[in-house]
This record gives C-alpha cells, sequence and structure tokens, in this order.
RNA sequence: GUGGCCAUAGCUCAGUCGGUUAGAGCACGAGAUUGUGGUUCUCGGGGUCGCGGGUUCGAGUCCCGUUGGCCACCCCA
C-alpha cells in the first residue's frame, strides 16, 4: 500500500514547539498592552458569506480572497482581514455594545496571494479598534498602543511612521482630483522604492495627473526634517484647504500628545509619503518599521476610517484602529535572532529513577506543582545520564535527583543545570513540601 | 496574477566532462567500570537525489513539464 506523503499547502505552516512557544510569548504579550488600554477581546467566524467580504477593499481583496461553495449551496469566502469582519460585527451587534466600543481581535486570516519571506497564505492579525468616536484622543491612543505593544516585545529601535490623509485629499481638492485619490495615493506609497520621477509618471499614467499637478503633490510629499520642521514647512503648503488645514492640525495634537505620553521623537516620525493601500482610511495613518530590518515591510498599520461599517448599517461608526503583523514580527525576530533557541519549558526536571518508586514521584511531583512550581516527570526509568541529556537538551533550569539513597533519606538533590553544581535537602516537613526545597528549587541567578 | 533563481539524509551542504555500492558536518539512537547532562571518542539508523516524462548503452548531473521554496513586480501584515 503506498503512503500518503505528508505535506502542507503552499503558504501553509505547521508550527513546532520552537516556533509556537514564542508566537504564544508575542500574542500574550499583545493581549497584556491591549488589555491596559481598556480593549476587549472579541471573536468571529472565520467563514462568513461572500458578499460580506466581497462588498469592500476592491478588486485586489477580492481576488485574493479564498471562496467556494458549502455543501449546502451557500457562497462562503475565508475572511481575509479582521477589519471587514469587525464592521459586520458592529453593524449586527451596535445595540448591545454601546459606544465607543474598543475591542482587540487575534486570529486566524486567509489571503491566496504569492507567499515570500513573512508573507503567507495563512497568518495571524493581531487588531485593536476604537469603533464610535472621531476624538483625536483615540489617535493618539492608538499610536501609544503600537509604541507600547513594540517596547513589550522587546523592540528598542523602532519608528512608528504618521501621516494624516486629509492633509493630501486637501491639496488634491483644490487640484481638482478629488476622485483620483487611490490612484494618488498607491504611486505616492512607493516614493521611498522608485523615487520621485517614476511616482510622476506613474501618476501621469494611472491618475491622468498633469507635471504640474504632481509636483505640488511631490513637493508636499518631499516635506523633510524633524516633526516640528515639518509641521512648520506643511502649514503653507495647505492653507488654502480646509480639510488639509484640518488634517494638519490633527497631527500637530497627535505628536505633541504622544510626546507628552512619553514618546520620543525618534520613534514617531511625521512621514508625508506613507498613504497605506486599502482605500478605506480617511484619516490619520500609521506604518510602523524596525530600525534593524526596515525592508521586512510594516509590522504595525493602521489609520482612521470614518465610514467603517456603512454597507452593513446606517448607523454612522466612525473608528481607528492598527493591525500587528505577528507572522511578519516573528520573521523579523528570527532573522535578528531575538528568539531563543531552546524553548521555555516548566522549570523542574523529575527524572524517573527508582523503577518502583512511581507512585511517590508522582506524589511529590504533584505537591511541587501545588506549590507553584511546573514539573515535569520523565517517563520512563531510563539511565540518569541520559534522562540528563534530555533536561539540558529542552532548556531545563534545575534537576530534582531522587534515587534509592535520596528516596531512604527523606533528601533530594537539586542540580542547577546552569552551574553543574548540586544541593542536598530534605524533601518534606510535616507532611508537606519543605521550604528548603522550594527555596533551592526557585533561586535564581 | 507576471517574471528570475533554486530543489541531494531531519537541517546545512559536497558530488569533477553524463559512468560502477551517493558523501560530510550537525541532529538523532546505542556504547565508552554500577547513579549525574552540556566537551571528547567509537559504532549505528536514516536518501523514491521534490515529483512525472524525455534524451542516452548509462541521468543526482542534460531537456521539457509539474509541485514546492526564495527574490522582484503587484498588493499588503
Amino acid at each position: 500500500m503506498s503512503l500518503i506523503e505528508p505535506r502542507t499547502l503552499k503558504g501553509f505552516r505547521d508550527y513546532l514547539p520552537s516556533a509556537m512557544v514564542p508566537r504564544e510569548h508575542l500574542i500574550d504579550t499583545a493581549r497584556k498592552v491591549y488589555k491596559s488600554y481598556g480593549f476587549l477581546p472579541i471573536d468571529t467566524p472565520a467563514l462568513e458569506y461572500e458578499e460580506i467580504l466581497t462588498g469592500k477593499g476592491g478588486d485586489e481583496s477580492d481576488k485574493q480572497l479564498y471562496r467556494f461553495e458549502d455543501s449546502g449551496g451557500r457562497k462562503v469566502a475565508l475572511r481575509f482581514d479582521l477589519t471587514v469582519p469587525l464592521a459586520r460585527f458592529v453593524a449586527q451587534h451596535s445595540h448591545e455594545l454601546g459606544l465607543p466600543f474598543k475591542r482587540y481581535h487575534i486570529a486566524t486570516v486567509w489571503r491566496g496571494e504569492n507567499t515570500q519571506r513573512g508573507r503567507y497564505r495563512e497568518f495571524m492579525q493581531c487588531d485593536f479598534d476604537t469603533i464610535g468616536s472621531e476624538s483625536i484622543a483615540c489617535d493618539v491612543e492608538t499610536a501609544l498602543v503600537i509604541h507600547d505593544l513594540l517596547q513589550a516585545i522587546g523592540f528598542d529601535d523602532f519608528k512608528i511612521h504618521v501621516n494624516n490623509r486629509r492633509l493630501l485629499t486637501g491639496l488634491l481638492e483644490r487640484l481638482d482630483l478629488e476622485g483620483r485619490s487611490g490612484a494618488v495615493l498607491r504611486a505616492l506609497d512607493k516614493l521611498p522604492k522608485i523615487g520621485p520621477e517614476k511616482v510622476a509618471e506613474e501618476m501621469a499614467t494611472s491618475a491622468g495627473v498633469s507635471a504640474a499637478q504632481a509636483r505640488e503633490i511631490l513637493t508636499l510629499a518631499s516635506v523633510s526634517g524633524t516633526n516640528d520642521a515639518m509641521l512648520a514647512q506643511l502649514e503653507p503648503l495647505v492653507a488654502s484647504s480646509e480639510r488639509g488645514r484640518d488634517g494638519l492640525g490633527k497631527l500637530a495634537t497627535l505628536l505633541g500628545s504622544a510626546r507628552a505620553a512619553g514618546v520620543s521623537d525618534k520613534r514617531l516620525q511625521l512621514d508625508v509619503s506613507i498613504a497605506r493601500g486599502l482605500d478605506y482610511y480617511t484619516g490619520t495613518v500609521f506604518e510602523t518599521f524596525l530600525g534593524a530590518l526596515p525592508t521586512i515591510g510594516s509590522v504595525c498599520s493602521g489609520g482612521r476610517y470614518d465610514d467603517l461599517a456603512s454597507l452593513y448599517t446606517k448607523e454612522r461608526l466612525p473608528g481607528i484602529g492598527a493591525s500587528l503583523g505577528l507572522d511578519r514580527l516573528l520573521a523579523a525576530m528570527e532573522e535578528l535572532k531575538l528568539l531563543p533557541e531552546k524553548p521555555a519549558v516548566a522549570p523542574v526536571f523529575l527524572p524517573y529513577f527508582t523503577e518502583s518508586r512511581l507512585t511517590d514521584y508522582f506524589k511529590l511531583a504533584a505537591r511541587l506543582r501545588q506549590s507553584g512550581l511546573g514539573v515535569e516527570f520523565y517517563p520512563e526509568a531510563k539511565k540518569l545520564g541520559n534522562q540528563l541529556k534530555y533536561a539540558d537538551r529542552r532548556g531545563f533550569r534545575f534537576a530534582l535527583v531522587v534515587g534509592d539513597s535520596e528516596w531512604e533519606a527523606g533528601r533530594g538533590q537539586v542540580k542547577d543545570l546552569k552551574t553543574g553544581s548540586s544541593a542536598s535537602v530534605p524533601l518534606e516537613t510535616n507532611g508537606a513540601v519543605s521550604a528548603e526545597l522550594l527555596a533551592a528549587l526557585t533561586a535564581s541567578h
């Protein structure tokens, strides 16, 4: 009989413990940061009616959608991001939620696009959004969450690029290019990659922008310097547009408030050229780059949208949020060797030494766990050397060696696997785990 | 979706001009005086040379297709 070749689909991955441990750690960190700002968890189905998911996002996301007919003949699709399901969710439940509604959502999404380093067809997003408020306070808070998140993950060298789309839409309005903002923005997004001339070319072909118009747009986009200097330079450029002035004012407030909250200008940078691909952003936009690995792209992106759920409800639901690119971030951390080689395990390793004492080992391990210590008991009474080798490879900190003589003496040998030293301590006092044992097993260096 | 490069052991790779039983390091398993790991030494298991077809007396090696990976474009986390 021929065997079935074990394999996974292109762009879909298995996660071994060495990959899963840092992954869970990252998710825990994100959860902790989101909660510290009052965001609440939600979840939605992986599968939605196709019409829910195809309504927005344009041709490009439609192409990348995994869709099929279920056995009941319904047209369904796998969610492509967490924002569209959020829109549906809020439209459906807004009366029970209360506004403003702050949620986070950590879940898998699927895109049938070509794979690349850090880019898969199944990947996880960690979104947080604030729905139902247009206050600039939410924009500030979004920046702070991104900042805290990256810092909590352990990055020191990163930069959040921030912009406001109203700057540009204000200018486009004045240039009578209002309807073509999407194409202009996409071209502008490539500025750092292909340079101003190519961008002007692309704007001419894709949006019919004249050379003079392109010059104005590029002048706006090429403003540089410190945040304060840029704000000053931008002022005259947008002065004639109310929308532009509003965008600039919001940026100034955002930068000032973030600074007051302790975010240094090194980490939050006004960048007029970032625009974000998706058309639904209307105000503040964010992209976050790692100083050590800018080529991997943005690891946390988001922005403000003023009509999140208009496809599903007549209620007006403005919002702002961002998404942490978990897989991209993990790929970056792996490349930068920020991930531990040995996954963390239970702190205490208990070798199975005296075969006839099985129940005693279980009793000892159970007591230690009740005292709050993680304990792994080796399942086979193999040679001690082999068991210690196993413990060493897994990265255990302590081995509690208890053999014939130890059982008889009522004492255990606590071996520090890092230093190789060991100490003999009593196993119990008055029928409970002895204080000496607990102390020896929780000692840290 | 378009284009380029690549595919040999679990991993990283060597394999001459097309020639005989396809190699190394790491990893894994066993052992080196009875109950002490990380270093060392010995031995061992593990390969449809991604898959399918073709050329040839003969293909890991050349050709075509296919699948997968990487990279660029597109798009995006």
